[in-house]
RNA sequence: GGGCGAGUGGCGAAAUGGUAGACGCGCUAGUCUUAGGAACUAGUAGGCAACCCCUGUGAGAGUUCGAAUCUCUCCUCGCCCA
């Protein structure tokens, strides 16, 4: 017998002749069909983590399979390589963020091939390369012509502990997305991208998507937050001329507001404040400035507001309510000022019980008292001419009343906001823009706008770009004179919004892309990534998508046809981290048991997109059972001829039939597991059964060679994409022409899946009672009669009627006796 | 508070209307061995001395010849949004 199975030797050998001979170069051109296998570029943090290795796994067997099944499969990788660990590692170890990304990203790129990913190498991309966001830059530059990038000044959420400004979706639970430090809000001038005005698209398009898993679709869909409402003017009484726009979902309620809350940074607050109110408005607006927006937000923290001295009439009923500031009013949303109905609005209600302010009811639905805000559909009632209207009818009436007497209209709002793009930070995409005194805001077409290296990293409380004194001072492209550079850059989600378009065409230094390659190998046809990005990453692409399409640069709609969001990796029940000590080393792995113990058991045990738990006698298992494949080759090798004669199957005996028809079934097995169903964890299981099949077949006295050999070079290639070492070496070493990665999957006949013989239950009224053997599709009567013949069967049914028998084909009878 | 998803052995799980617990981890006993953490064999949902018996897929009801699977009510957990 061949020496025993060493991964660390086979794995290093193969690695390098796949390497040498090309076969993951990805030509453009082919015969066969496309397939655009992707996964979620990392951040190269320094080394690789498990759930990177689940990640390329997934997205690795799919190429890999694909490939066998005829596909000329795209499968890059490339690096989302700016951003603030580089920076943060710089300032505190002295080290420039490009040296230390380019360690990392060396270091990764050596434990990816490690893994044995069929990546073509020769696509790879850094987003922190010159030549990478140039074209960045370049895009940015697109979005401003086409009026979607904008300068405006607002409030913004600012994370103290990273010195920058984060965009909404960068906001988790009132707290940085990167380091948990509560955000707050401060006022800066800062640069947008309109994802605004592609809301409704976004929102459409999602039903494009029938291959993304519907909680991804909802998680998006609740954020763009389309909703349908009005905007009702209330006029000020006080000062002529000047009326205060609300936005509500709720306009048929609206003879029901008794008082009006605007937000604390309302542009116009100043004019409304009466004399003798303005030192105590004055501090809360002080004070709301200092509160993250969750506190403000909160149902069930207490209402805090104070009253500016100033009404508003409504224009329904003229009657005078008083205008209070609220911190709870956010300006960013609607208009910055919502009428205050508490009958029917769960925050207004609690804020009118702290300020005792009256409460009317405008929508019943029986005559029970108000102890909390109704919120439910019910009929319009102290709403003088809408009375008796059912409220949904009410909405549309008091909307067409506001539109004939020029006191509003209906009204679309969506939650979503523009997308808050300048980062005061150095480790980014420079934006390219120009500040001249003369010209104003001008764009600076001459790209790259480098970063520069004479920065000082030890600045507290800005930029460190700001430090630099080539950067900031240059000239203006337009008029010559002095002029100052933005210093801010781009938010790392643009560097990723747009690479895995680049991959189509990764060298070319003459335009962002070749258009008519990038439509021929889009859409994505399987991305695969963590469910983190539900939002965030997967919204802006899809964002960039349209309006590159609609400067003409692409022609679909959508990146990503098909969206797998694979589940984490744990380790005791939790996600590894450092801080819990629970880490796994990938590094290690290979060490121990190879690469192909690590990917086989990665995909053992949970379906992908579940939570998998990292059992330490897991990977053990499976480099035992990868060890027991290997010895079950070789301890019958003097049986094994590789090229074996056809198989006739009616010329066989039963153990030798028994086995060709398993072998059959295996491979339509794996094929459903993979293909349709990325079932990775049935198929495992798969491969085990039909080990211990074999095994069990060489028992027999009656081995024959073909029988034996097609079933063991059947498992050689079926197990491919999941141990493509293991199966290259074993393949070469019987003289399999290289690569086992380009030859054909296996095809199985249905007919040979089915076994000759099945065992039927037998149950008595729904419970099982006896089981059957009877060869596979016996006539029903012929089931039936074996059925009722059985002698356990005749003493159930013994002195009993027999109401009905029903057969199912192949599974059972069912005998019901009364 | 709203939306979505999930609940099956000691554990990861399989079965999507038809023999519940495939496959694996762990565990138990045995064989071989100087030894074994290797390999192999047998066993492993619970109950009962035991069975070919009874119970059993979060709880309860319903539909059906038959329900882990479909319907309703409730409980618990997770995620997202407030």
């Amino acid at each position: 017998m061949r020496e025993q199975y060493i991964p660390q030797e086979i794995e290093k050998n193969w690695q390098k002749v796949w390497k040498e001979k090309g076969i993951y170069t990805t030509p453009n051109e082919s015969d066969k069909p496309k397939y655009y296998a992707l996964s979620m570029f990392p951040y190269p943090s320094g080394r690789l983590h498990m759930g990177h290795v689940r990640n390329y796994t997934i997205t690795d067997v799919i190429a890999r399979f694909k490939k066998m099944t005829g596909f000329n499969v795209l499968h890059p990788m490339g690096w989302d390589s700016f951003g603030l660990p580089a920076e943060n590692a710089a300032i505190q170890s002295g080290r420039n963020p490009a040296e230390w990304t380019f360690t990392n990203i060396d270091y990764m790129r050596t434990q990816l091939k490690q893994l044995g990913l069929a990546y073509d190498w020769n696509r790879e991309v850094a987003t922190c390369k010159e030549d990478y966001y140039k074209w960045t830059q370049w895009l940015f530059l697109e979005f401003y012509k086409a009026g979607l990038a904008y300068k405006k000044e607002s409030p913004v959420n600012w994370c103290e502990k990273c010195a920058t400004v984060l965009a909404n979706e960068q906001v988790i639970d009132g707290k940085c997305w990167r380091c948990d430090e509560e955000v707050t809000k401060k006022k800066l001038s800062q640069w947008f991208l309109k994802i605004t005005d592609y809301a409704e698209q976004l929102l459409q398009d999602l039903d494009k998507l029938p291959g993304w898993p519907e909680k991804v679709k909802t998680m998006q869909k609740n954020w763009i937050g389309k909703s349908y409402g009005a905007v009702l003017k209330f006029k000020v009484a006080e000062i002529e001329g000047m009326e205060i726009p609300v936005f509500t979902t709720r306009p048929d309620t609206v003879f029901g507001v008794t008082f009006m809350a605007i937000s604390p940074e309302y542009p116009d607050i100043d004019k409304l404040i009466t004399p003798e109110n303005r030192q105590k408005v004055e501090e809360y607006i002080e004070n709301a400035k200092k509160l993250t927006e969750i506190e403000r937000q909160s149902t069930d923290s207490p209402k805090t507001g104070v009253l500016l001295g100033t009404h508003v009439i409504n224009p329904f009923n003229g009657e005078k309510v008083p205008i209070w500031t609220g911190d709870y009013v956010l300006l960013e949303y609607g208009t910055g000022a919502v009428m205050g109905v508490p009958a029917h609005d769960t925050r207004d209600f609690a804020f009118a019980k702290k300020f005792e302010l009256p409460i009317v009811q405008v929508i019943k639905k029986d005559d029970e008292p108000l102890n909390e805000a109704y919120t439910e559909p019910g009929t319009m009632v102290n709403s003088g001419q809408f009375n008796g209207l059912d409220n949904e009818t009410g909405k549309q009436k008091i909307t067409e009343w506001a539109e004939q007497n020029n006191a509003g209209h209906s009204q679309v709002q969506f939650r979503l906001r523009d997308w808050l793009i300048s980062r005061q930070r150095y480790w980014g995409a420079p934006i390219p823009m120009i500040y001249c005194e003369k010209c104003g805001i001008v764009p600076d077409e001459n790209l790259p706008v480098l970063l520069p290296k004479d920065v000082d990293f030890q600045v507290q409380g800005k930029s460190p770009i700001v430090t630099s004194p080539t950067f900031v001072n240059t000239t203006c492209p337009v008029c010559d004179a002095p002029a100052k550079r933005e210093t801010d850059t781009m938010d790392t989600f643009i560097c990723s919004s747009w690479y895995y378009l680049r991959y189509i065409d990764p060298k070319n230094s003459e335009k962002v892309f070749d258009s008519s390659l990038v439509n021929k190998w889009m859409n994505v046809d399987q991305y695969v990534g963590g469910i983190e990005h539900a939002i965030l990453h997967l919204l802006y692409s899809r964002f960039f998508v349209k309006v590159l399409r609609d400067r003409g640069l692409l022609n679909f709609d959508e990146p990503f046809e098909n969206l797998l969001t694979q589940g984490m990796v744990l380790k005791d029940g939790s996600k590894m981290s450092k801080s819990k000590g629970n880490t796994v080393d990938p590094d290690e792995i290979f060490q121990n048991f190879g690469a192909d113990t690590a990917r086989f058991f990665i995909l053992s045990d949970s379906p992908p997109e579940r939570d998998f738990d990292w059992l330490d006698a897991g990977v053990e298992g499976c480099y035992k059972f990868l060890n027991r494949v290997w010895r079950l080759i070789y301890t019958c090798r003097d049986n094994l001829v590789f090229d074996y004669p056809v198989i006739n199957i009616d010329e066989l005996s039963k153990e030798n039939r028994d086995l060709v028809r398993e072998t059959h079934r295996v491979i339509k097995g794996i094929t459903n597991d993979i293909a349709n169903e990325f079932q990775f964890n049935t198929a495992i299981s798969k491969y085990r059964e039909f080990v211990n099949s074999i095994y069990d077949y060489l028992k027999t006295p009656d081995i024959n060679k073909a029988v034996l050999s097609y079933a063991i070079f059947t498992l050689v290639r079926i197990m491919a994409p999941v141990t493509p070492h293991l199966s290259e070496e074993v393949w070469a070493d019987f003289g399999g022409e290289f690569s086992i990665h380009e030859q054909p999957w296996p095809e199985y006949d249905e007919n040979l899946t089915k076994s000759e013989n099945v065992t039927i239950a037998i149950q008595v009224c729904g419970k099982l009672r006896d089981t059957v053997d009877m060869p596979v599709n016996a006539p029903n009567a012929d089931v039936e009669a074996a059925a009722l013949s059985c002698e356990k069967i005749q003493g159930y049914t013994e002195g009993k009627q027999i109401v009905k028998v029903i057969v199912v084909p192949n599974r059972l009878v069912n005998v019901v006796i009364r």
